[in-house]
RNA sequence: CGGGAAGUGGCUCAACUUGGUAGAGCACUCGGUUUGGGACCGAGUGGUUGCAGGUUCAAAUCCUGUCUUCCCGACCA
């Protein structure tokens, strides 16, 4: 189970990675390339992002649905930006049984075709709208280079997709669940994020603009972590989606489209593991607290079963016959956010001990306080505690440039998010790409530019973007 | 898809150069002793060496092909 090599972050980030993907038990290759296994541990920490994200769009009016998994090539090809975008990387399905079909399916890669086919056939009236849907699913996209839960062949997400009867609605729901994701990211996952509106070349394609959100990895490398689309009618107008208006004229619709992925694992991995293993913010951590017992202590654990119960904080105890340290060590590689340790020696004196993963500290405690509040207040700290961290983090490795030097010298010492003035152009971000290997993240839509000149061509600058190397 | 590295019990590796019928540590099982930071002693289980083909009396070892994984690029959530 636990793993006693774990490769230190500091010397081989991406071996670090994959040694802790491994160690905490979160997934495992499997015998199909680019697609891994979600072992129990990942699976209740994917269960778990689902649940509480789910319910942040069922605040927000949204509704599930669940569509088909293949999508026929005629349907697929009615939008022809989404169709350049994806084609590369689509699976085909060329036969059921033995028969060769007449037209191929394509596993879906994104299913904006499937829920605007579907919205044609219901959307009538103006009354109709909006449909607020939303679903969680996988998908496939034959990506050529895989790494568990950043890159794979088929991964979980979500993606939402309404309809709307005005441009100003729909551009509005592209904001609203903007700030959806990005309350989740920093209350939930504790990890902050920076917004803005991705550049003509790096949106989605088939939208008329991309938001995103942008979180940088312990390493430097920035994740896109959440994206928000706003399609405006071309969508509607290559499906059909037409409602009767009040004035009784068709009109096309508004749409958008959303979504995260368990890429969100990866992020939460890279912002907040460490040396000895996963840490996992207790928002989010399926299991909350580990009870360890040493020696003959049953009756002690037996009190502290029925008041975690009581109080529903999800717990385990590790009656496994492993030695203490062992179960230390397996608790921390498993990223639990707090363990409380049961043992004669401070019985003794009354005591128990509390261990908080995220500071690696140890705190003696009477076994008679108010044991719950206690786990709820350093719950609390913990998460809080891991937010900060990450934040200052990102601060301290924000930087800025102003020429094309600048950029070299930053991304050779310490690589992170670079704000720099731009001009708009494309050529601009190619030339960068190819000369640093720096993409654009997104455009800081309420901030000037910090320079009145582009930072790679010296023209005149209209925005400012921020700038990184992405996973 | 280009460039590099590697595939030998579950894991890390040895044996390969010089072909002779696979070995160690960890893990696992059983028994015992242990228990406050990845325990100890003893006895066991487990491999047609990624796969396919070729050379040979004989292949983990040599040759060809293929698949997979990792790293660096290109592409992408």
């Amino acid at each position: 189970m636990a793993n006693k090599a774990i490769t230190s972050r500091d010397v081989d980030f991406a071996k670090w990675y994959t040694d802790v993907v491994e160690a905490s038990r979160l997934a495992k290759y499997s015998s199909v390339k680019g697609c891994v296994i979600l072992e129990p541990n990942g699976c209740e920490l994917w269960d778990n992002i689902q649940f509480n994200l789910d319910k942040l769009f069922k605040e927000t009016g949204h509704k599930n649905v669940k569509m088909p998994m293949f999508i026929p090539e005629s349907l697929l090809e009615k939008e022809g930006e989404l169709v350049k975008g994806f084609a590369p990387e689509v699976a085909w399905v060329t036969h059921g049984g033995s028969k060769k079909l007449e037209e191929r399916l394509c596993v879906r890669p994104t299913s904006e075709t499937l829920f605007s086919d579907y919205y044609s056939s219901v959307v009538r009236s103006y009354k109709d709208l909006p449909l607020l849907y939303n679903q969680w699913c996988s998908v496939v996209r034959w990506e050529k280079e895989t790494r568990p839960f950043l890159r794979s062949r088929e991964f979980f997400w979500q993606e939402g997709h309404t309809v709307h009867a005005t441009s100003e609605d729909a551009e509005n729901e592209t904001r609203r669940m903007l700030e959806v994701y990005k309350k989740f990211f920093n209350e939930y996952l504790a990890i902050p994020v920076i917004s803005g509106r991705k550049t003509e070349k790096e949106k989605f394609a088939g939208a008329v603009y991309t938001l995103t959100l942008e979180a940088l990895m312990y390493n430097g490398v920035c994740l896109q972590s959440a994206t928000s689309h706003y399609f405006g009618q071309k969508f509607s107008k290559a499906y059909d989606i037409k409602f009767l208006d009040k004035d009784n004229s068709y009109q096309y619709a508004y749409q958008t489209s959303w979504g995260t992925s368990n890429r969100m694992i990866g992020a939460l991995i890279m912002v907040h593991g460490d040396d000895f293993g996963l840490v996992l913010p207790p928002k989010i951590a399926p299991t909350k607290v580990v009870i360890i017992p040493i020696g003959e202590v049953s009756e002690e654990v037996n009190r502290l079963k029925n008041i975690l119960s009581n109080a529903s904080i999800s717990f385990i105890v590790d009656e496994s016959d492993k030695t203490p340290g062992f179960k230390f060590a397996s608790s921390e590689v498993n990223g639990i956010p707090i363990r409380i340790v049961v043992g004669k020696k401070d019985l003794d004196n009354g005591n128990i001990t509390i261990f908080r993963r995220d500071t690696r500290e140890n705190i003696v405690v009477s076994k008679d306080i108010d044991i719950v509040s206690k786990l709820n207040e350093i719950m609390e700290d913990i998460q809080s505690n891991l937010f900060l961290k990450a934040k200052k983090r990102m601060e301290s490795m924000t930087f800025e440039a102003k020429c094309l030097s600048d950029f070299e010298s930053i991304v050779n010492n310490q690589p992170g998010f670079i704000k720099a003035s731009w001009c708009g152009s494309e050529e601009c971000e190619v030339k960068l790409k190819n000369l640093t290997g720096i993409k654009s993240r997104c455009i800081l839509e309420s901030e000037k530019p910090n320079d009145t000149k582009c930072a790679i061509c010296g023209s005149d600058a209209k925005h400012l973007v921020v700038w990184g190397i992405q996973y």
